[in-house]
RNA sequence: GGAGAGGUACCCAAGUGGCCAAAGGGGGCUGACUGUAAAUCAGCUGCGAAAGCUUCGGUGGUUCGACUCCGCCCCUCUCCA
């Protein structure tokens, strides 16, 4: 894919209009550097899940705008740092994990990002912080780096004061000092000059600036991404169910690509601006469309976003099955779908059970709920009675479609033994 | 270590011996209206077919009966050291 808004104009300015950049260290320098030089920059993730979600992906699209201009991105995983626990942007302190767990969850983190980024040759690197944070000697780490941090200054950063306000423990007044140590760690092995992350990383990055500065001589810079929200003000890529995961198997890629469709009209042009690589150009054309004409433009956003993520197949298979869901359309293939027995069939299923069974509803008195409120159908057809039970009958040449509400949909193939 | 205030359902927050599966708000869900959007309106929002069961930091008591009273423990906050 031919990137023309790189081709046209420099780097900075496309990601300024993209909408990935809240604050620098200086716009200008920064300009500068990433039309003239190659530099190479790093991007930390914690461990603290098993997959990357939404959020995540504001930062990876830009580390691949970069990585496309020709600069080197270092992934760090924050196999050290979760050991201490981000108080940033938290009101409680963080539940410690487990080791063992946080070394799982970064392999897996790890394997997520080769989706993405392309590693071949060292274009780009891959690192976990632990290999040098979780043998660190305490008091050296003192004396050299420390003693470079201002409490004072420390303690008057917003990302301290809320929890001034409710408690803040040592360990986790300690993380900021890590992650500049990080930033350090990585100057001085890669010649790493720029860290970006989200804006609620800004006191942390700069915390590593200035180490750098004090220790080493040297201007680095920090670049960070705005924290998106839904134009309803929510935070971006939180529903219900939870995150919305990048891992197809805590998220399949139909509910994926749901998601987006099902994206508030206001919001569409800024979500392709900076989760699809189309044209600047070609964004304005979608995000011209207006009232029901706009879902073409949703249908679009979620396409590309699915395609990035999960691939081009996957991505088309759930747009032919939310057509066909919302559509007139015939395949459900990617639906989610289980698989059940003739068998259990013949005796009558009971609807509370399967619904519930297939996670459709949580449990049996919230089916039984959702029947009185009329909002389960089986073959699109509403269910009115709580003791309705699923036959043989109602298998079609599709097997038994359930529905819970408007949008949840699930397959159910019948499979003789 | 001392003094005080607290820990209630997804979140905030009432309740202070039975009428409490627990007010109210937020969030969420369903329905109507729509465009798979937003806004609005209505209903629902522990588990169970039911009897009933589990739930108010933990644990032991008092009581016919405890979220409510008593003992011990854990945790959080504020002030003092």
């Amino acid at each position: 894919m031919v990137d023309f808004d790189i081709m046209n104009n420099n780097l900075f300015d496309v990601l300024k209009e993209r909408g990935f950049i809240a604050q620098t260290t200086s716009d200008e320098i920064l300009s500068e550097k990433l039309t003239n030089e190659q530099i190479t920059f790093y991007n930390g993730y914690d461990g603290t899940a098993s997959s990357l979600h939404v959020g995540n992906l504001v930062t990876i699209m830009a580390m691949l705008h970069l990585q496309r201009a020709g600069h080197r991105p270092i992934v760090i995983i924050g196999g050290g740092t979760t050991m201490i626990g981000d108080p940033s942007g938290k009101t409680e302190m963080r539940q410690m994990l487990d080791e063992t767990i946080i070394h799982a969850n970064a392999e897996a983190i790890k394997t997520q990002l080769n989706r993405y980024i392309n590693f071949d040759n060292s274009q780009a690197i891959y690192i976990n912080n632990a290999d040098w944070l979780l043998d660190l000697n305490y008091i050296a780490f003192l004396r050299d780096i420390g003693r470079h941090f201002s409490v004072n200054r420390m303690l008057a950063a917003e990302a301290y004061k809320q929890r001034l306000e409710r408690g803040l423990s040592f360990i986790e007044f300690n993380y900021q000092i890590l992650q500049a140590y990080d930033y350090l760690e990585l100057y001085r092995r890669y010649g790493c000059t720029l860290q970006v992350g989200g804006d609620d990383q800004w006191g942390n990055l700069l915390a590593g600036v200035d180490l750098i500065r004090r220790i080493e001589s040297v201007t680095v810079h920090a670049l960070t991404y705005p924290l998106l929200t839904t134009a309803d003000g929510a935070k971006m890529g939180k529903t219900a169910a939870g995150a919305v995961w990048l891992d197809p198997d805590k998220l399949s890629p139909y509910d994926f690509y749901q998601y987006w469709i099902n994206c508030d009209d206001r919001d569409v042009e800024k979500l392709l601006k900076i989760f699809t690589f189309l044209s600047l150009d070609e964004i304005k054309h979608l995000a011209l469309l207006q009232g029901a004409e706009l879902r073409q433009a949703k249908r679009v956003l979620a396409y590309e976003v699915t395609k990035i993520t999960h691939g081009e197949s996957e991505a088309s298979a759930a747009a032919k099955t939310s057509q066909a869901a919302f559509g007139t359309g015939k395949d459900l293939t990617s639906m989610p779908s289980t698989i059940i027995t003739a068998s259990r069939l013949e005796t009558g299923l009971s609807i509370l059970e399967i619904f519930n069974e297939v996670g459709l509803t949580k449990s049996r008195n919230q089916a039984r709920r959702m029947i009185q409120q009329g909002g389960i159908y089986v073959n699109d057809e509403r269910v009115t009675d709580v003791q309705a039970m699923l036959t043989s009958n109602d298998v079609t040449d599709k097997g038994i479609l359930l529905r819970a509400g408007k949008k949840k949909y699930h397959r159910i193939e019948v499979k003789n033994e």
